[in-house]
DNA sequence: GCTACCGTGACACTCAGTTTCACACCTGGA
DNA sequence: TCCAGGTGTGAAACTGAGTGTCACGGTAGC
């Protein structure tokens, strides 16, 4: 009980110190551009060492993405949490909704994170590389909650098709809301490219 | 007329020459392990200077990644020639026996350099960029098909979200025909694939 | 044969990321 | 009070990727 007493409070602050470089990384990057900002910037900008900055952030662009952790986990459960007789597009469509919630609390941010990420191939490389490892999760999400019967599930090949699927209905919506300047309504976008693809 | 007879033969034997070290590269790397080869390492054993390498290919990864440039020239090409009725998701699944072809030719060497992608972080990652690089020229082409009175044919949302679709299909289907080591058909997988997301 | 060009190699440089080590601090127990 | 172990931090050396510069050597055109 200490223990984890502990070790939470260690967790928290060390979150706490994350989110503070984050902060620190982004508005750099922000200011100078990802490719201008040296590690040696980023560790001076934020009163910390070198190594202590790459204790937080394996890389420097997860500084940025750190943004997006825990997007899978979020996504998987609430697709977990959908009616199981509703079909896989419309849970799939339904736990985006967990993630657009993020763009609606604060849409400044997320657009200026948005367009930074979009805008500087280093970032957006690495951004489609995490997103790409959420589609396992997603896609056993799917399949657990069609396995009915049979215990093991993994995830057939419709399956996967359609969590990568979603997922680039989000991208696709986003980077119209993105070239909208975050005028046009994002719930909007991605109804719009979810029904471009509606199977069956 | 000799300006550009002269200039075909140097980009006839850089071509053969880049080939040549693609061809070292990925020996280097199936027995190694692309990490633990450096690019000092593939100079030398390819008998040319790490600038040389370098010019040839920018980065280590492009050495592999080379096998995919053109793809999405030769896909939108292939778009464009599907008959303009047709919809969009059979012309494109029709567009992808462009490039299942070249896995068929030589399914041994295509399964060899799959491997060597997916099962390499960093290439993968590569591959990813490189690969949704080609989403806006399939999107396009798409557009050009559907545009018959407007000249102004900037691709709708709905045709960027079946070009990145399609590419997943592709993925997918190589994901499952990897896992069987080849033995399950491609064509299978990949009508699989799509007719997991029939639009319409 | 002279000249202009182009591919190559050598080298120096920047920067990301890894690893190692030492120091400071805090906490719990004798 | 002092001591032992764990933990976060900083300093520094090191590897390796990628960039830029320059000088050499061959080849083609005049």
């Amino acid at each position: 009980m200490t223990e984890t007493a502990r070790t939470n409070t260690r967790d928290i602050a060390r979150a706490a110190v994350r989110a503070q470089l984050a902060q620190v990384a982004f508005e750099l990057f922000h200011r100078e551009g990802f490719d201008k900002v040296t590690l040696d910037d980023l560790a001076a900008a934020a009163g910390v060492s070198r190594s202590t900055f790459l204790r937080y952030f394996g890389t420097k662009e997860d500084a940025v993405l750190a943004a997006f952790d825990g997007h899978d986990r979020r996504l998987a459960d609430a697709l977990r949490a959908r009616p199981s007789g509703e079909d896989d597009w419309t849970a799939l469509r339904r736990a985006l909704d967990t993630v657009i919630e993020r763009y609606h609390q604060d849409p400044a941010a997320a657009l200026a994170t948005t367009r930074l990420v979009r805008e500087t191939p280093a970032l957006c490389a690495r951004h489609l590389e995490k997103q790409h490892g959420w589609r396992p999760a997603l896609a056993e999400a799917l399949a657990e909650r069609a396995g009915s019967a049979d215990s093991a599930d993994s995830p057939t090949l419709g399956q996967s098709v359609r969590a990568a699927a979603a997922l680039d209905c989000l991208n696709v919506a986003l980077d119209h809301w993105l070239a909208s300047d975050g005028r046009l309504d994002l719930v909007d976008l991605l109804d719009e490219a979810f029904a471009a693809l509606a199977p069956r």
